[in-house]
DNA sequence: TTGCTCATGTAATGCGTTACATGATTCT
DNA sequence: AGAATCATGTAACGCATTACATGAGCAA
């Protein structure tokens, strides 16, 4: 019966404190947006299947209308051995903008180029936007040290794809200037 | 009746020049491995859609057991027209080893160092392996310009984050001299 | 003749999103 | 009173993988 790596995301959002569905949410929207999203169409069955599983359980006397949950020791026990896991997992940098970039010999030298302007424009955005945030958790020390090193890394992340574009548009550039 | 990004993708390859399935998934498997992957079990029912809405069609007298498929004007458009949408797409580097990290405070401070390391074996061995290929694709001048583009953008892209979990492993480790 | 690569496909299943539906609470 | 936010959920659908099934062509 294995967990997929949302219901393992949950657990670990819940390892640090008890949360509901809702707030699980928004810490994630916020703090891990750069590489995991949650839907609630898939967070609200997930946690039912974790509360079956027994690995998550409803804190009592929680307000009427919400569900607070909170990991039960087996859950802590499932991530644990899930983090420690020494299966080699493959990265894959899945990005449709990148599928247009590998096949934009097909179109011409000016739309080529102006992909690559877009692209260094959109890395740049999501870096700032995501040095934003950092900047907000720097000033909550209750936040986990980890999730300060993942945002740093999400930013150092973007700037270093904006630079790479910004290179590449140099290079794109220059050939069309010398024809 | 909107494409899949695969949809375009597959459009991509076949802009290139007429290709059989199993060829597509070739080229796929080599030069986009980091960034994109294609299954049989999506490609042949891809191309056969593909093949009814007009925008690629059979070579006609191709070897018997075998369909090589080339793009259409039509087709031709329709994969010009994406690559110079601007709609904006968000990025995310889904990674179910950043979950763990993210997360990895609930872990102890060794277990979490492991990690660390195991991420920066992870990304060099990525990074050697892109390597390889990019050096293949070089000694070929037949291959487009963008292929090796992005493929170097692979390997410093791991490169990077090679380098960036090697720091982090730096960062924890001297926490834990500290104390 | 054994095994490898080329070649094409389907069925079941899993993961995830989108759109929809509902209602309580809190702030202005 | 009205708006925003908090809060929970379902149904339909889309994308993609895995496992399975089949068979041709070719080289050792």
């Amino acid at each position: 019966m294995g967990l997929s790596d949302t219901a393992y995301l949950i657990l670990g959002a819940l390892a640090e404190r008890p949360r509901s569905g809702y707030d699980i949410k928004r810490v994630v929207d916020v703090a891990a947006r750069h590489f995991w999203t949650v839907s609630y169409g898939q967070l609200y069955p997930e946690l039912r299947r974790l509360s079956e599983a027994g690995l998550i359980e409803a804190e009592p006397g929680g307000p009427r209308h919400r569900t607070v949950w909170r990991i039960t020791p087996a859950g802590r026990e499932a991530l644990e051995a899930w983090v420690n896991d020494p299966t080699e997992h493959p990265v894959e940098l899945r990005d449709g903008m990148l599928v247009r970039l590998f096949f934009s010999d097909a179109v011409g030298p000016t739309a080529r180029l102006e992909l690559a302007r877009r692209l260094a424009a959109r890395h740049r955005a999501k870096r700032d936007q995501l040095a934003g945030v950092c900047q907000q958790l720097a000033a909550d020390p209750s936040r986990p040290r980890m999730h300060r090193e993942v945002l740093r890394l999400g930013v150092e992340f973007h700037d270093f794809l904006a630079r790479w574009y910004e290179g590449l548009t140099a290079r794109l550039d220059e050939k069309e200037e010398t024809r």
